[in-house]
DNA sequence: CCTCGTCAATACACAACTGTATGGTTAGAG
DNA sequence: CTCTAACCATACAGTTGTGTATTGACGAGG
């Protein structure tokens, strides 16, 4: 059942333990014990929790841009990806990105890294919008509401969180001469 | 300069911490260290760490209900009270919130105490909005939404939180049929 | 002025966690 | 089969924090 743990496994494992017990509980002691091994195994692969942490960030970051937008790409540009992007948002699971944010709480160097994942998000939202017919002068703030209401999902509970009426956020995404 | 402290002043740095520096920094050893006193103050006023802990929360409670709602049941309610309601949470320093959010990700206790508070909260803006003119049946979700996008603010950065646009925001809270 | 209740310092025992050093085990290339 | 690199265990020293026990300081009311 149990192998030998590569680099990666404690990096899978540090986001989901991040992800379910928020940041307090990214210790090398705790970790090891959950995984069934000693410390050893984590000072061989990091030379230090800082190390560790980076490694953390790193495949979030990774995974938060990329994988996102690669996977969005895949439909048309125009009024239908604008829908099935708000769909695929809110419909992921918000445990990982909670505790990224929790983690953001209390350290700057993780909220400087946050901040600019949360830049490059807007300005592809906000993209999306223009290509779904929004005008220049609304698209930013209409995309900073749109992404803004999607992030509170993050820290409310999963009924709430689960709550959101899709067909209602959609049609604010709409674009409509007023 | 430097007074005697109360029950009263703990609770009040606690709190600032919690906003300045996240959960983690909710030491009785740092807290004291930082208010240039020992550990005996912090033991005098409370049993133990959980119990001063358990202080904070009560205080964010009553702070985060009772005071917002009687401060803006001084505005006749209708649509003149949902701008106003939604002007002050646009404005208010999210710091404090944040640490809370932060704390709950790693706490079931905490996130127990801030969902009963999301619920009443919820349930005051939905009534603020039928007030307003929305029907029942849509009262809640378009105050989900209004909500959640309030929460956003709470785990972006400062400089982000800022960029809200308050009159798109107040105009998407305004009924029109469609 | 004195004393009693309130607040604070100090010292100690203990627990959780980090990081290092060193040696042991195991898989797989040759 | 054997050798080596990758992985892991264990033991130790150091740090940070908790909680308790005891004594000290200080100010307001009798």
């Amino acid at each position: 059942m149990s192998k030998r743990l590569k680099k990666e496994d404690w990096v899978q494992f540090g986001l989901q333990t991040l992800a379910k017990k928020g940041p307090a509980a990214l210790k090398a002691d705790r970790l090891a014990a959950a995984l069934k091994v000693s410390r050893g195994s984590f000072y061989w692969h990091f030379e230090n929790l800082a190390t560790f942490h980076k490694a953390l960030l790193d495949e979030w970051i990774r995974f938060a841009t990329d994988e996102v937008v690669t996977r969005i790409e895949q439909v048309e540009p125009g009024a239908a990806r604008l829908d099935r992007l708000l769909e695929i948002a809110n419909q992921a699971d918000p445990s990982l990105e909670r505790g990224i944010r929790a983690w953001a709480a209390s350290n700057t160097d993780v909220a400087a890294r946050v901040e600019a994942v949360d830049q490059m998000r807007l300005q592809y939202l906000a993209n999306t919008l223009r290509d779904a017919g929004w005008p220049d002068a609304q698209a930013d703030g209409r995309a900073l509401l749109l992404y803004l209401s999607n992030l509170g999902r993050v820290v409310v509970s999963e009924t709430l969180a689960r709550a959101v009426p899709l067909a209602e956020l959609q049609a604010s995404a709409k674009y409509t001469k007023d």
